[in-house]
RNA sequence: GGUGGCAUAGCCAAGUGGUAAGGCAGAGGCCUGCAAAGCCUUUAUCCCCCAGUUCGAAUCUGGGUGCCACCUCCA
């Protein structure tokens, strides 16, 4: 089952073949680290660890590069306006690299928590700046880049390529529409390398053509290319970084080298928020914080907190290459439906200690092709999803019946691990807060016992107290022919 | 003005030529002391509209309508 991608640069999906299998060398644009992560960072990057945790579970070895941009990422266009690290730091009165750390750090709580898995190598832009330069050089070298007044600009004109990836042709880019022309540009759609640095400025360091800093889109390319290699397999992005970023970095990496910089471009697609886009200048944005950290005020639209692996469960019910309008009923049955899936992994795994019944006649080798042809399927996390379900109506069914084999139980348990939890991310290895010494358990088990009694002499006042307050505990109890069982909320 | 994309049940969401997956919510039933969990049944004669191609289209073609994104920064 051969799998296929979706390549943004042919516009279509095709047999994904790694240059060198079984490596596959991958790379991410990451987060410019001047606020808190929202949910649009969220659908991204939970959608390229779906990718990179498939292709690892497919047997490929994986080298994950994601950067942490830190300089050179302005408010406007890449030639006027202000560093957005710089605006932060300015605006909260701290060093920027103080700024950088601190949303650095935040990104990593959040995502951390979201099940993402960390890239092998996360470097900052700031840490690259001798290739950068370098990247500069080579550039004006082979005549694909001018210097003017301490600044260096790409030629677009001398790029064939370009337009290759946003199907875009020169002619039709509309020069100056929105953005006032910088005047020492040869061409208005020139984009920059390096900027002279004002004498004031916060972040610069000196190059060859005096004191600057590198332009926005030069660290993807010189830190992809020192750490991947001049061709790669993968560059992924949010779809808006289609152009004109990953545009300037395919004119920028083959103008350099003169090989083909990627071989497959993935684009994840947008959250929007009541149909719009979701975007700082619109206001209508919405932190990871605000859905998972108890200790965050409640966003008003959402009105209270919901699990982390909800977010990431709501985030691959839908493709990742389609729009998601974020909405807390979308929310709200993510939830439902992670439970039903966390129910049946947990009856599983206690299935697992018991005899065991004499067979279910389960097809568990379809339940695993369907999963996998769906992955395989341009990473259909909603279709590999459903086959979840699928198979756990089935072993509901099988459960309820008795009929479980202890073969089938342990077969189940671990598609259940592989695909719902080592790939899709959404179950964990543990599903109790079990204490070092396992004394919640103990005490769980105590009321249960207490409870039992009370039932067996008719006193359900009593025993329906017990259930109410450990309910209000977080406690849940269900009780099964075999005796009574308990499970945390959320 | 240019480029690209999307429109499937109350909501979310797969399906890209063979007769509408899955989840949530709703209704009825089973189970239960009552619950919870679970199971069963049920909820789109039809996929924005109009033409066309075809034995056959939600799926292809043409036209229309609506929405979104990009062409400034944004995952």
């Amino acid at each position: 089952m051969p799998l296929h991608v979706y390549n943004t640069l042919h516009r279509r999906k095709e047999l994904f073949e790694p240059l060198a299998p079984p490596r596959v060398r991958m790379y991410v644009c990451g987060p410019t680290v001047y606020g808190h992560s929202h949910v649009g960072h969220a659908k991204s990057y939970i959608s390229f660890d779906l990718i990179v945790r498939w292709l690892r579970c497919r047997g490929y070895d994986v080298t994950y590069v994601q950067n942490i941009t830190d300089v050179g990422h302005l408010t406007d266009d890449a030639d006027a306006g202000e560093d957005k690290v710089v605006a932060e730091a300015r605006q909260r009165g701290l060093h920027p690299m103080a700024i950088a750390q601190l949303y650095t750090r935040s990104y990593h709580e959040d995502l951390d928590r979201l099940n993402v898995l960390r890239p092998d190598i996360q470097p900052y832009a700031t840490g690259h700046i001798p290739e950068q330069i370098e990247l500069c050089r080579q550039l004006l070298a082979a005549g694909h880049a001018y210097e003017v007044n301490g600044s260096v600009y790409f030629d677009v004109q001398s790029f064939r390529g370009y337009g290759k990836l946003s199907g875009r042709v020169l002619d039709e880019v509309q020069a100056g529409a929105r953005v006032a022309v910088v005047e020492e540009k040869r061409d208005a759609r020139d984009f920059a390398l390096w900027k002279a640095a004002a004498a004031g400025h916060l972040m610069q360091w000196p190059s060859p053509w005096g004191m600057g800093f590198p332009g926005w889109h030069l660290e993807c390319s010189a830190m992809s290319m020192k750490y991947l290699g001049q061709s790669f397999d993968i560059h992924g992005g949010g779809l808006e970084n289609q152009f004109p970023h990953h545009e300037c970095e395919i004119a920028q990496s083959e103008g350099a080298t003169g090989q083909q910089y990627v071989k497959y471009w993935l684009h994840n697609h947008m959250i929007t928020v009541g149909g719009e886009k979701m975007g700082k200048s619109k206001g209508n944005f919405i932190l990871i914080k605000d859905i998972i950290d108890e200790a965050w005020p409640v966003h008003p639209q959402l009105g209270r907190k919901y699990g982390p692996l909800v977010l990431r469960m709501y985030v691959l019910n839908s493709h990742y290459r389609s729009d998601l309008d974020f909405s807390s009923e979308g929310l709200e049955a993510a939830e439902a439906g992670l439970q039903r899936l966390h129910n049946v992994a947990q009856a599983v795994r206690r299935a697992l200690d018991q005899p065991g019944g004499s067979g279910a006649g389960l097809d568990l080798a379809a339940a695993e092709t369907a999963v996998k042809a769906a992955l395989d399927d341009d990473f259909n996390s909603p279709n590999a999803l459903a086959a979840l379900f699928d198979l756990t109506r089935a072993v509901n069914t099988a459960l309820a019946a008795g009929t479980l084999s202890a073969a089938e139980a342990q077969a189940v348990d671990r598609l259940l691990r592989t695909y719902g939890g080592a790939v899709l991310g959404l179950l964990p290895e543990q599903f109790t807060a079990a204490g070092a010494a396992g004394i919640e358990d103990a005490l769980v088990q105590v009321l249960i016992d207490l409870r039992a009694e009370a039932r067996q002499g008719r006193n359900f006042a009593l025993a329906d107290s017990i259930r109410d307050r450990l309910t209000a505990a977080g406690v849940l109890l269900e009780d099964r022919p075999a005796g009574t069982t308990w499970r945390l909320a959320g």
